[in-house]
RNA sequence: GCGCCAGUAGCUCAGGUGGAUAGAGCAACGGCCUUCUAAGCCGUAGGUCAGGGGUUCGAAUCCCCUCUGGCGCGCCA
């Protein structure tokens, strides 16, 4: 919507400097913006404001010398006015917005859709729990939060990749075995109390019983340290797949899954180890091995090797970070939860000391999500009992309701999550309005059909006839879409497009609330529905880029 | 103590690079279904944008200070 007028805009200050009525020779950044209120035009620009104090002039003075430059031949313009302290208020002419109406039918469901990702490969990895236990609520939001990234960078021309970062290695692994051999050995008959710190889930009994159906009883008679090996990898699997089942439920798949395990075991951190020390920026102190981060502006020095002669997580995961360098990505995104903030730093520190360019890892920081029930906060304890399961939510709320919740709020402010509120009035939940609008445009798309108004019908109709002001409007909120998804992919934050959602479900409740589309005047209806059709188009391709589905009915 | 994020209507939150009268959804109150889905629409009410300085034609937005909340701060992941 903006880029027509940008040039002409362009064009006529070019013309205006060119005349000698403005001394300027570089101009400032010709940003049009959306008025607040209607009665300030379609778009507006700052321009002759901006220029003020370099051309000593008033504001208003400025602006009248651009616009009489303006030349609009193509007719693209109803109204240009100067109002308040120096805007140049721009308001299109009808015929403007028929032709974005036409366009918009034209380009089908690939309207919104952008190339300027020019097919660079992008990665985004998120989730990457450790497969000790189910997702809970807090997992839900950064995963419904880097699949929308992963959608919508696909939808501005990237070739993404999502993945799956297993930590599948450690301490936490080893307290999995050790608590997995407890409750298969109970469940074999032989009473075993959970180890000290172990996990306490039920969760954990299921999968012992699980693995004694297609195991048996032997491990019983294997060597206790071995059998908790054998029972952590068992274990280990048997949760990634309900972890790969949880994140399923919300719609959410993985292109590829990449085991810590694995790199420890191909000796791609004892490398990267080896490559940081021969560059200088290892030493060795309190029988730990450090890595320099000071070096790059971290305010402290981190363990790679702990006194124990093994890697820390931190070793491991500069590690995967280089693997994921060498793989060829343009952007490499992480989507991480808020309290691992203070690891941004430390990582593109060591990516710096390998040599690779810090500014290609991009981090996303997912605030919490704050629980409360009637308003009271809920405990997430360690105890099962007190976690809410992924797998809960969806089934309390429904995948869409969650999702579109969870996708609500910046990614970096916390959210709050009333489970309460969100089971009792989940038809409250906007998610409910925007498709909403979907089902009854759907409706009458059917009766149409029924009256003999076929789609080929509504897609030859001619915008033409639509003069009422909310119908402008609709196409005008048409219009935005594509630059509304262009901002929420580069900007990295899904919840522009949820808002531009909200905002066209509202517009098109209005319309059908005030205008009749079915009637008697077949072009008119045609017309109608053409509109009609395109807003429920984008309507379902929005929803779509979110991982959020569109229902015919409701 | 240091660092990061936040503080906007009773509640939950939007407010691209500083712009015009600060918006939406819940909750409250009052209206609208013999006609395409009332999960909707219209209206009323609700504000010291945490507080104080500064920058300038102009600040919720940028800078500094203070207060409050969340998170993080060498061998957990």
């Amino acid at each position: 919507m903006k880029k027509p007028l940008e040039r002409l805009l362009r064009d006529a200050c070019e013309r205006a400097i060119q005349g000698g009525e403005l001394v300027t020779t570089t101009l400032p950044p010709l940003f049009l913006s959306v008025p607040k209120g209607a009665d300030h035009g379609d778009l507006a620009s700052n321009v002759a404001m901006m220029l003020a104090r370099g051309e000593k002039k008033k504001p208003r003075d400025i602006a009248e010398a651009i616009v009489r430059n303006l030349r609009d031949e193509a007719g693209l313009l109803d109204q240009v006015e100067i109002a308040g302290p120096g805007f140049i208020n721009f308001r299109f002419a009808p015929s403007y917005w028929w032709q974005c109406l036409r366009d918009c039918e034209a380009a089908g469901d690939g309207y919104g859709r952008s190339t300027i990702g020019e097919g660079r490969r992008v990665q985004i990895e998120f989730v990457s729990a450790n497969p000790t236990g189910p997702l809970h609520v807090g997992h839900a939001r950064g995963a419904v939060t880097g699949n929308a990234l992963a959608l919508l960078l696909r939808a501005t021309g990237h070739e993404v990749t999502r993945e799956y970062y297993i930590n599948d290695a450690g301490n936490q692994m080893e307290m999995l075995g050790a608590s997995t051999y407890a409750r298969y050995a109970t469940h074999c008959g032989q009473e075993t109390p959970l180890p000290e710190g172990g996990y306490p889930g039920d969760y954990l009994i299921d999968v012992a019983a699980s693995i004694e159906a297609s195991e048996g009883r032997r491990y019983l008679d294997v060597e206790p340290g071995e059998a908790r090996a054998a029972l952590r990898d068992h274990a280990g699997a048997l949760l990634l797949d309900q972890i790969r089942h949880d994140v399923a439920t919300l719609n959410i798949q993985f292109d590829e899954f990449v085991s810590e395990k694995k790199l420890r075991a191909d000796g791609l951190v004892a490398t990267t180890l080896e490559d940081l020390v021969t560059a200088g920026f290892v030493y060795d102190a309190e029988g730990a091995r450090w890595f320099r981060s000071t070096e790059f502006g971290d305010d402290k020095d981190r363990p790679v090797v702990k006194s124990g002669g093994e890697f820390t997580y931190f070793a491991a995961d500069i590690a995967y970070h280089r693997q994921k360098y060498a793989r060829g990505f343009h952007r490499i995104i992480d989507v991480w939860g808020a309290d691992h903030h203070g690891h941004v730093p430390r990582m593109k520190a060591a990516m710096q000391a390998l040599g690779l360019d810090p500014a290609v890892l991009e981090v996303v920081l997912v605030q919490v999500v704050h629980l409360t029930r009637n308003g009271e906060p809920v405990r997430m304890g360690k105890r099962a009992g007190e976690f809410v399961m992924l797998r809960d939510l969806v089934e309390d709320v429904g995948a869409d309701a969650a999702t579109f919740f969870l996708l609500m709020r910046k990614s970096d402010a916390q959210l709050d999550f009333d489970l309460e509120l969100a089971k009792r009035q989940s038809s409250d939940n906007p998610v409910f309005y925007v498709q909403y609008a979907h089902a009854r445009i759907a409706s009458v798309l059917r009766q149409a059909a029924e009256g003999g108004i076929d789609r080929a019908a509504v897609a030859g109709a001619d915008p033409a006839r639509l003069t009422e002001p909310e119908e402008l409007a609709l196409i005008r909120r048409l219009a935005q879409f594509p630059e509304t998804v262009e901002a929420s992919a580069v900007e990295l934050e899904p919840h522009r497009t949820v808002f531009f959602l909200m905002e066209l479900a509202g517009d098109f409740h209005r319309y059908y609330t005030r205008t009749r589309i079915l009637g008697d005047d077949r072009e008119l209806v045609a017309a109608r529905l053409l509109l009609a059709v395109n807003v429920q188009k984008v309507v379902r391709v929005g929803l779509d880029m979110l991982g959020i589905g569109a229902p015919e009915t409701m």
